[in-house]
DNA sequence: TATAAGTTTCAGAAATTTCTGAAATCACAT
DNA sequence: ATGTGATTTCAGAAATTTCTGAAACTTATA
C-alpha cells in the first residue's frame, strides 16, 4: 500500500468501517482514498496506491458511481477518466443518505403500503395488520420528514442541526397553532391509503 | 415455513432488507416474527415457524440480545426464555439508532481524533488532515444533533419531526440570538480538541 | 480500417460468512 | 449428587461474497 501512514491508518480505517455497513471493504478503501486525495484519481494510480488488481478497482469505481458518490473528471490531452469526490462534504452527506434510503426505505415502506393492500384480512391476522399498519406509519413519518429537511439549503440545515432540541420551545408555542394528531398511537386505524 | 402468508410476506421482506444492512438474514427473519407475534416466543417456537435449526436460533436471539432489540419474558411454571420486541415502537426506533451509532459513527470519530492527534503533521499531510478534521467537524455536529433530540420525550420528538421545515422560520429570528460559527466550512482550524 | 490505449466483463479461485448437528454446559427439581 | 429439560458452544459443511487474471470490448486516432 503506497500511502503515507495517516492515509494507510484512514482507508484502512474506511475499509473496515465500509464493511459494516453495505459497502465492502474495496469500495470503502477505494472512497477514502479518493475522499483525501487532492485531486482527481485514475483507475492506474488506485490500482497503485492500494494494491487492488486492476478489475477489482473497476468494479469498486463503478459500484461508487451508482452511489453517486464520486464525479468523473478529465484532464486535456488524455482520456482515462479521472474520479474524485465532491468538495463540499455536505454533498456527500446528502447523497449517502438519499442512496441508503432509496436501497433500504423505500423498498420497504412499498412492501408494508403492499401487504397493507393486497392482505385477506382473516382475523388471525388482524393484530399483525395492526402491527404493519403502525410500523408504516412511523416509516412515513420519518421519511417525510428527511424530504423535508432535505430541500431546505445547507446553511439553513446546518443552523437547524445546531440548534437541536432548543427548538422545542417553538414547538409548545408551534403545538397550539398546528393541532397534529401523528402521535405513535392510533394507527392502523386508516388502512389502505396506498402509494 | 409455518405462517400465515401475510406474516410469511413480511418475514421474508425483513430477512433480505436485514441483509442489506449489517444484520443476516436469519436474524432479520427472526426479529421480524417477534415484530408480527402478539405474544413472546420461545426458541422452539421460532425453529417450528421459521424452518431454521435450533443452534442458528439460538445464536440470532443472542445477537438480537446484543443490539438489545428484544426483550426476555417468563412464564409462571415454564424456564424457557420467552423473546418480544418492545411494544412501543419508538423505542425500537431509538434502540436500531444508538446500536448502529454505537457500532458504525463513534469509532469512525475516535479514530479521526486520533488521527488528527497523532499525525506527525508533515505539509505532504496537510491536505489530508484538512479533510479530516472538516469530516469529524461535521460527524459531530450530527451526532450532537443526535444526542440532544435522543433526550426529548418522545411526544415532543414527534412534534418536532411532524413540523419539520416549517422550523425554518424560527430559525431566521433564533439565528441573531444564538449566531454559530459552526458552517461546513472553516474546518481543520482547530485542531487536536479530542475526546 | 487498423491499432493502441483504456475499460469492462466473466469464470473460477480465495476468502468470508452463515448454518448445522453433536457435544458440552447450565440450572433447577428431586 | 443425580436426572432432566433447556440453552449454548463449536468445528466443520454449505453458501455467499469478494477478488483476480485473462479475454472481450470500446473508442479515439493514425
Amino acid at each position: 500500500m503506497n500511502l503515507s501512514s495517516l492515509a494507510q491508518d484512514f482507508v484502512l480505517h474506511f475499509g473496515e468501517m465500509g464493511s459494516r455497513w453495505g459497502i465492502n471493504r474495496t469500495v470503502g478503501q477505494i472512497y477514502a482514498l479518493l475522499f483525501l486525495s487532492q485531486h482527481p484519481l485514475n483507475a492506474e494510480q488506485i490500482v497503485h496506491k492500494l494494491g487492488f488488481s486492476r478489475s477489482n478497482v473497476s468494479m469498486g469505481l463503478k459500484e461508487l458511481q451508482s452511489w453517486n458518490l464520486v464525479h468523473l473528471k478529465h484532464l486535456p490531452d488524455d482520456r482515462r477518466d479521472y474520479f474524485a469526490t465532491p468538495d463540499d462534504l455536505w454533498e456527500i452527506v446528502r447523497t449517502l443518505i438519499a442512496e441508503r434510503k432509496k436501497r433500504e426505505i423505500d423498498p420497504t415502506l412499498t412492501k408494508l403500503r403492499a401487504l397493507e393492500m393486497e392482505s385477506s384480512a382473516t382475523d388471525a391476522d388482524a393484530h399483525a395488520l395492526h402491527k404493519i399498519a403502525e410500523l408504516r406509519q412511523l416509516v412515513e413519518l420519518l421519511t417525510g420528514w428527511y424530504d423535508d429537511m432535505n430541500r431546505l439549503e445547507t446553511d439553513r440545515l446546518v443552523q437547524l442541526l445546531a440548534l437541536g432540541s432548543k427548538l422545542q420551545k417553538f414547538v409548545s408555542k408551534a403545538e397550539t397553532i398546528v393541532p397534529l394528531g401523528l402521535r405513535s398511537q392510533d394507527a392502523a386505524t386508516r388502512k389502505g391509503d396506498g402509494s
